[in-house]
DNA sequence: TTACGAGCTGGAGTGCACTCCAGCTCAAGC
DNA sequence: GCTTGAGCTGGAGTGCACTCCAGCTCGTAA
């Protein structure tokens, strides 16, 4: 594939493609004859699982460090886990906030509600 | 109180809260005969809200809407709920993102831990 | 064969959300 | 009465995560 068609495929912009290229985030891939970037279909895969660590709040940082560890090989398995296991933790937390955060929106709009219904009658 | 003891009490800054007031998230509260700020007790609660509004992924220039149309008074009300209930919505993608990714993880902590235990075995 | 578009590079620019700074005033404790 | 520290202002600086640009090379279609 070329980088035009990873960007399709991915929703990521080219720029951004070469962007996570330059800081690590994705293997260089190999080049054409003409110098251009030939991807495998796998980079989409992992542009996917790097897309959820993004959605769910991991830090880039975090990610370029996890892409090293994976680019590392297997002797990187326990660090990898570990961290998926930290993210794990704080996308937990991030759950019960969200879900605090929902109920007390559920409250506002109720009572906002109430609120609108009393200054129509007035 | 005094902008120190509101930044202890929010786990902001005094910068952030000067911030926040210039780019209209608080209210200017009062000042002092020396010109300092002196806040009301109620800011603490507005203040945790917005937190909350921020820890869930609201822009800041929605928070700053937010913030608009709640010192507008009760004509808002209205815009007010719907503002929060379209935050509500986002809340919920943003929850199905986490559950689907945390499982997406549990399987992959597994699969490591599968490959470590055979790694350790050869 | 020439025009066009996709891709390339290095580097500058952007937007967000703070964060820090210089240089000032003021109040209170010693 | 002098020092210390909290607070003040306007404005500059920071870090993150892109995003855009100039100026170039190629390959393909007309």
């Amino acid at each position: 594939m070329r980088i035009s068609e990873v960007a399709a495929a991915t929703g990521l912009s080219v720029d951004t493609l070469r962007f996570y290229e330059k800081i690590g985030l994705i293997d260089p891939p190999p080049r054409d004859g003409a110098g251009r970037r030939v991807y495998d279909d796998a980079v989409l895969a992992w542009i996917r699982f790097i897309g959820q660590l993004n959605a769910t709040g991991m830090k880039q940082a975090d990610r370029v460090q996890y892409a090293r560890l994976r680019a590392a090989g297997d002797s990187t398995l326990r660090a990898r886990r570990e961290m998926l296991e930290a993210h794990r933790e704080v996308m937990r937390a991030q759950m019960v906030t969200l879900q605090e955060t929902l109920l007390l929106l559920d409250q506002k709009v109720d009572f906002y509600r109430e609120l609108e219904g009393r200054t129509k009658n007035v």
